[in-house]
DNA sequence: CTGGTGGTAGACCGACCTGTCTACTTTTGT
DNA sequence: ACAAAAGTAGACAGGTCGGTCTACCACCAG
């Protein structure tokens, strides 16, 4: 990938994540990078296509550094704290990779794209239910009844979602806190 | 309130919650709606303004609508049940008060308005504050113990938060019944 | 040494943005 | 009856939008 290329990705994705991706034009992105209007538009095709690889990009930021944490946790019901305390640390900004938190950068954009048909929101789509499979794998690492993983999966999903979006919208820091609170609640009932 | 008033607001919200708020021009408004510009700057002093009543607006169909459903259900865990049933006609097109269902409007205004200091962000924060101290109050009508009582609402805002994202970013129409099999979990564990 | 690739700087296009303004009409309260 | 308030249509201003384009430069492989 040319350095340009990725430059401009990360870039319009500090933008995009801070103010929206209607809220920033091409041009603050340009001048933000240092980069050449017609450099941009030899890469992508348009506004858009720059969207695209954006959130291919924090896709798979989000997801390496997920991963990564759900796999150092022991196998067990550790894993369940495990995701909670990460969730606890993106929230509180201890999370270089992921920059300052603002919410999740995909139900953002998913917000700006509501059609499900638009090609922005699918790849929002998409990247949340890649996060939910590898949620399922962790908990497949634990449970075996097939039924009481899916039942786990979809708590632990509908938690994690819960608890970004009450950190985001109220500005509550502890939602990761209280999401894994809740969390022990419901495993403690299995 | 002034007629015309009304209906630049009502005009505002259906396209601001269809194609947020930044995609949606003063113009379009005014053409939807047939009201003359100046009209629209003698009601609001900006679009900020429109933006802000139009977020009270909807927050007040939405609590009225939600407390009437959660009123209207026996005292007892029948409540949550009348919750996420709610949600379930919500997601699923069946209420025809709240339009049809493009995610949580407070939390698609606040991706577009990320500062927390922002009076729009602002905005959409207290609404979620009511909206849970909605829930506690239901709670509290079957629930004696002032920690459970707090648990509890915990446990459900995060739940109906996660609910309206999973149905929203992943089209998930089922989102609220998944939901509402985790409540009964978590009641059961109590 | 030459042609393709990737790059820079920035003028330019038509469209649209928020917001102001003039000039005129309708409604309403006293 | 009459003035104030609320409404109409729409031109206009200054700025930004996404996107195209010209002209030029630096590098490197055949």
């Amino acid at each position: 990938m040319s350095p340009k290329r990725l430059h401009l990705i990360t870039t319009a994705f500090a933008l995009f994540y801070q103010k929206g991706v209607h809220a920033v034009g091409i041009n603050e992105i340009l001048a933000e990078s240092g980069v050449a209007k017609k450099t941009l538009y030899h890469h992508f095709g348009s506004k858009d296509e720059l969207v695209l690889a954006v959130l291919e990009y924090r896709d798979v930021c989000f997801r390496n550094w997920l991963q990564s944490r759900l796999e150092a946790a022991p196998v067990g019901i550790e894993k369940i704290d495990a995701l909670f305390d990460a969730l606890d640390d993106w929230f509180n900004d201890r999370v270089d990779v992921l920059l300052p938190f603002h919410g999740c950068f995909f139900i953002n954009v998913s917000g700006e794209y509501s059609e499900l048909e638009h090609p922005l929101h699918q790849q929002c789509a998409c990247h949340k239910q890649l996060v939910v499979e590898l949620i399922r794998k962790q908990v497949e690492s634990f449970v075996a009844d097939c039924e009481a993983v899916a039942r786990l999966t979809n708590a632990l999903s509908l938690l994690k979602e819960g608890a970004i979006t009450v950190a985001y919208v109220q500005g509550d820091r502890t939602a990761a806190v209280k999401a894994k609170e809740t969390a022990r609640m419901l495993v403690a009932a299995l």
